[in-house]
RNA sequence: UGCCCGAUCGUCUAAGGGUAGGACAGCAGAUUUUGGUUCUGUUUGUGGAGGUUCGAAUCCUUCUCGGGCAACCA
């Protein structure tokens, strides 16, 4: 038994939750859950698929049951171990485990068997007919369609031509094996569909054995069966085949799991079909499946998510039957409500051309340090030492010559803190022969040193510093969404037409000597910063102990370009 | 034109005959050495029409709208 489901007074409870708690109320399946995740190993998991895996695994470990990770590997010609295993990686790294890793195509000679029991059953049978042949009788949603002209041969010589199907006695495409039902039914899938196909093909587990495949129709649901799962959760485009693999349980007199199913996830400014990202990656609108602009998996962790960033999403959004298309400011908002936690606080002006700032009354060539608050959130804030001198680097953005109404940064004759330093004053600025400018004089007040501030100046803006002895350089790549509208598949035209040309920007940066060893991976929280006033930012794995590689994960919410917008 | 799903704030998601609630987004304010965080307040919703009922988002009828189904894909 399982142990009782928590009350549910309090919390309330989606519809598959509800299923559920009522199947164990019924004494279902004695009360056990035991759920799979189902991939085709023919691409990478996207966040869609995080969705799934959160609801699988999560719906196990909420009732005291189990979760299967299985492949559905029935069509050897599109599919491969490299994706099974990139699979594998993204699961666990989600945070996931699984009770069993199998494979459809373990299932391969059970599957076979029960076709021959359908022959012998008089409910399938062996058709010559083309595709072409096969899809004109077929008959359209509104039309009925007519019977194959092999319909009725004998079910001796169905199993006969069957058996030789498998000895590879013909060529792809010369026969299938269909289910004898009804080519008249409304429900499409019933219109005597295909069970098993001739396929000459190698296929990554069980190499040349077979030259027969069953179809998704003739595996999926049996594969249920036979790991007794008792929730089969997938998405609403299978509800027309839920009746199909009931009438193949049915006749075969298996186990029979409940199919439940919900709508899939679609997210705002990108796409969602494995279709459509392999397309993306092949026409190298990006760089590849962990391109940190791409919705996969391997895309989110290379840009800086987090897998708890990534259950809290599939969390919030629920889970109901109806179309969604989800905010991807929500994922946002998760993660940036975990680093705001999590990451320490760095300083990195982000500019081609920053502006050098000079304090005129700051002594050459001295240097001190500075003891600045690695993260305030922490209930024991530590410190870290950042060098500060004569000259610093600001980004262009924190000066404004003709400041409007509520700027607060700096500007000619203003003033601002540095961050954990000094307060400053704008006493002159520079420029050559083109009018650009090119470095800021400014008096510092000795007496504002941060920590010990007597001054009694108060300002209305601290921005960022970098000292430009102890600068040390970096690349930054900044990300914006994909596409410049919201739902590039239900736009008129092709999908590729609404990429959005600015959605990778790459940048040279002067970060704090204290990033100079920062590392991908390993280091302190994955490598992951908060860069004061800018976002948070982790270490690509493209860096190296010479060149350090930034990715923005997210950007910190800025009212103030809101505000700026207004005008 | 057949069959199958579905319709609650801008976006998600609760409420399963008895005060339409939460989250994100938005707006306003307070705090702040990050225009961040935090805190407080706040705008906004049951697709239409009938019916059942003391009472309907919820049950019934009907309309409208959205999505799916015709791969030897999954």
């Amino acid at each position: 038994m399982t142990e009782a489901p928590k009350e549910s007074s309090e919390r309330s409870l989606n519809f598959i939750e509800q299923i559920v708690e009522e199947d164990i109320a019924n004494g279902k399946n004695e009360g056990r859950v035991h759920t799979r995740f189902p991939p085709e190993p023919n691409g990478y998991l996207h966040i869609g698929h995080a969705k799934s895996i959160c609801l699988n695994f999560g719906l196990a470990d909420e009732y005291g049951g189990k979760t299967n990770l299985r492949f559905d590997d029935t069509n050897p010609t599109t599919e491969d171990t490299e994706y099974v295993e990139s699979i594998k990686a993204d699961v666990r790294w989600l945070g996931f485990d699984w009770e069993n890793e199998l494979y459809a195509s373990d299932y391969f000679d059970q599957l076979y068997d029960f076709a021959e029991t359908m022959i012998q059953k008089g409910l399938a049978y062996v058709d010559d007919s083309t595709s072409e042949e096969i899809a004109a009788q077929k008959g359209t949603p509104t039309e009925p369609g007519t019977n194959s002209p092999y319909r009725d041969r004998s079910i001796e010589e169905n199993l006969d031509l069957f058996r030789r199907m498998k000895a590879g006695e013909f060529p792809d495409g010369a026969k299938v094996l269909r289910a004898k039902i009804d080519m008249t039914s409304p429900n499409m899938h019933f219109r005597d569909p295909i069970m098993y196909r001739i396929k000459h093909a190698h296929h990554h587990r069980t190499g040349d054995k077979w030259c027969i495949y069953p179809m998704y129709d003739f595996a999926h649901g049996q594969s249920d069966s036979i790991e007794h799962i008792t929730h089969s959760l997938c998405t609403l485009e299978f509800v027309v085949h839920r009746p199909l693999y009931d009438w193949f349980i049915d006749k075969l007199a298996i186990f029979p799991s409940r199919q439940i199913e919900f709508a899939r996830l679609n997210l705002t400014y990108t796409v969602m079909s494995k279709r459509k990202l392999l397309q993306l990656v092949n026409e190298g609108h990006v760089n590849g499946w962990d391109d940190p602009r791409m919705p996969t998996i391997s895309g989110l962790r290379r840009r800086g998510y987090t897998p708890a960033s990534i259950r809290d999403f599939c969390d919030r959004i629920g889970v109901a039957r109806r179309e969604n298309m989800i905010d991807v400011g929500l994922l946002e908002f998760c993660i940036r409500e975990e680093l705001n936690k999590t990451t320490d606080r760095v300083m990195a002006v982000i500019d081609e051309k920053p502006l050098k700032v000079v304090l005129t009354n700051y002594p050459e060539g001295q240097t001190e340090i500075m003891k600045i608050e690695n993260n305030p959130e922490d209930e024991y804030v530590t410190e870290r030492d950042v060098p500060f001198s004569r000259e610093v680097y600001i980004e262009r953005d924190d000066f404004m010559e003709n400041p409007p109404k509520k700027y607060f940064r700096l500007f000619p004759g203003g003033m601002v803190r540095l961050k954990g330093a000094y307060i400053i004053k704008c006493d002159e600025v520079v420029k050559d022969d083109a009018g650009e400018i090119t470095e800021l004089r400014c008096t510092y007040i000795p007496e504002s040193r941060s920590g010990s501030d007597t001054s009694g100046i108060n300002v209305k803006g601290t921005i960022h510093w970098v000292s430009v002895p102890h600068a040390v350089e970096a690349e930054v790549r900044l990300y914006d969404r994909l596409f410049t509208v919201e739902d590039p598949s239900g736009e008129e035209g092709d999908f590729k037409d609404f990429i959005n040309p600015d959605s990778l920007q790459v940048v040279r940066a002067f970060v704090e000597p204290s990033l100079a060893h920062a590392q991908h991976g390993n280091a302190l929280h994955g490598g992951r910063f908060q860069f004061m006033r800018k976002g948070y930012f982790c270490v690509d794995p493209d860096s190296t102990e010479g060149k350090l590689v930034f990715n923005r994960t997210v950007t910190l919410k800025d009212t103030w370009a809101k505000e700026a917008k207004k005008g």
